[in-house]
DNA sequence: GATCGCAGGTGACAAATGTCATCGCCAGGC
DNA sequence: GCCTGGCGATGACATTTGTCACCTGCGATC
């Protein structure tokens, strides 16, 4: 028996993810639930083979939640289960450890293949992304460069941008202007969605 | 017994509804798709009592789908199933006759539950989605403003937008500088996050 | 027939943005 | 010890963007 954590903050998807498990005879899902933070605890007390993780997730986001289970509990793998296909992603999955790499338009019977791969120690990543996830790279940015990026995404001014990171406007805008550059950008909307569907932010 | 079409462009999602739909005893599925324009045909050959669809889909956009199914098979409800709770598409919604809108992160019951009001001629709508709805009102955007914010969310400067539209750059800088004012935003990239957000584009 | 709103446009102006050269400081690597 | 690269900053510059006043024309609507 394989016992399964999946952590998916939409309600219905989850639910829906559950139903579809439960039709396994080989698995159990010993836990649900909707925020990041809580994996590590949950995981800590009910001891799953396999952490089923959704990226975009409240509290902690789901990478940085594999990272932590990882390092506390290493004999739990962890796939990721995402709606994005973002190369990046994928990059700093493989960085933190995770086995496994499934993106939410695959068939649904990967789901379930994958878990069990995954217990038996082997790897599940979508070729395609791989192929993706070289052609892109990691990322070309400095941490700051992303910080200011991040910062440019709520539609704030230069000036703002550069109160909230307590920099000098200059600065600010030599950052944009070299973030730009980096990906290829023709100003900082089009770097941002560059950088966004990249996986870079 | 109630037969039901899902229409939902991310496999495993769609695999996964159709497990958890597939627990009820008095429903039927009697069509899955991945595609917008492929709603229609497949209901006229399927006669469904209920369309479940989401919004977001490739080929043609689910509300506007709900549209055609209501002129060419008026005695199929149709409920909407989105994963974003923007206040301008349930207004879309109404206006397309559509009879339910759940959101994905209602607790997994609702959906079934949403079905059955639906098949029985009753409105299914998330009261907290209504209220969202009346306070953000229907866009104040006209027809050329949404037009100009579209193509402004790619990144293209204004000579590259003026060029897409065929209209003077200075027409392009008015509209958008009256879109921005009317959504309240600071600048461009403001102003599509804000008009986005509320689904008015 | 007058008024209103939307589409489309022009010209002018101030402010924000993007680019460059150039500087200092500090940490790592060779 | 030297070199590189990230971080932070300055000043100058051209371009882009946002704003405003004002113009035309069209189709509703009162």
């Amino acid at each position: 028996m394989i016992k399964v954590l999946i952590a998916e903050d939409m309600h219905m998807i989850r639910g829906a993810l559950v139903a579809l498990l439960s039709l396994e005879e080989d698995m159990e899902i010993v836990a649900e639930l909707d925020r990041g933070d809580q994996i590590v605890p949950t995981a800590l007390a009910t001891r799953p083979d396999v952490a089923v993780l959704d990226i975009d997730l409240p509290g902690l986001d789901g990478l940085s939640a594999a990272e932590h289970l990882h390092e506390q509990l290493p004999e739990c793998r962890t796939l990721v289960l995402t709606g994005l296909s973002r190369p990046g992603y994928l990059l700093r999955a493989l960085q933190v450890h995770v086995r496994g790499f499934i993106v939410k338009d695959a068939p649904a019977e990967k789901l379930a293949d994958g878990i069990r791969q995954v217990a038996n120690g082997k790897r599940v990543i979508d070729p395609d992304l791989v192929a993706a996830a070289l052609e892109t790279g990691s990322t070309p940015l400095t941490g700051r460069e992303v910080d200011v990026l991040r910062a440019a995404e709520s539609g704030n001014s230069t000036e703002q941008i550069a109160a909230e990171l307590s920099l000098s406007p200059t600065t600010v805008r030599n950052y944009l202007s070299n973030a730009i550059s980096k990906v290829g950008g023709r100003n900082r909307i089009d770097a941002i969605r560059i950088a966004r569907n990249a996986g870079w932010l």
